[in-house]
DNA sequence: ACCATTAATCGTGAAATTACGATAAGCGAC
DNA sequence: GTCGCTTATCGTAATTTCACGATTAATGGT
């Protein structure tokens, strides 16, 4: 990063970007676009369950997961030696809501 | 990859899951969120516009606006030596329904 | 023809991502 | 307690991303 303090003068919304940035970074592969599917189709399901479905190491697809986490999209509560993940609607709304002003932003 | 072909059975939208992420992948740098946001705004622009937005080398700026072109979100047109940017709002659209029909999608 | 302006591309280095296997940790069942 | 099952984490390698400066290419003006 250089600076040239003149940065975003007038944009203002340089956090909401950068927060928005994020969900998309998150959403951005296809085994955490399936995973975030299965989560809707399913509800609730294992680490294993992805593991069956996608041609992954358990390892990796427990990688996905936690990136998926990070960014808010689902929720893990661990039950015994298993960790029953769902999504977590209200981020996924939250992501439309922000889809949808980048779509209307010229007043915002 | 590792081969283990039950993959994505019943899923069925492999493709669209890569499409979908692809375009994440495309906005998941604020840079190219701030770009976005500030074509919807101005309508068109040049790069050197974007330059004097943000803190990045030209070189950068090209980088990521060849990034959004290749995504299919901006268009660029040449103008003598400048090249004149602006939003493909169809693309925009196009995202926004995959967004709507993550949402929906026990169905789909 | 030459110069200035604008943008794309090249080459490069640092950092992040993606994948894997191996290992550790947690808990239930026996 | 030990075994088996499930998942997280560690270590690592290959690839990709991100950023930069330098160079090249294209065009318009003088």
């Amino acid at each position: 990063m250089k600076s040239k303090n003149k940065f975003l003068a007038g944009m203002a919304h340089t956090h909401d970007a950068e927060l928005f940035a994020a969900m998309c970074k998150a959403l951005g592969h296809p085994a955490r676009v399936m995973i975030i599917h299965y989560l809707k189709k399913i509800d609730r399901c294992l680490c294993g369950d992805i593991v069956e479905l996608l041609p992954l190491a358990q390892s990796t697809v427990s990688q996905h997961l936690k990136c998926l986490k990070d960014a808010g999209f689902i929720k893990g509560e661990v039950e015994g030696p298993k960790t029953c993940y769902c999504l977590d609607e209200s981020m996924l709304e939250k992501f439309i809501l922000m889809v949808d002003a980048l779509n209307k932003s010229p007043q915002i």
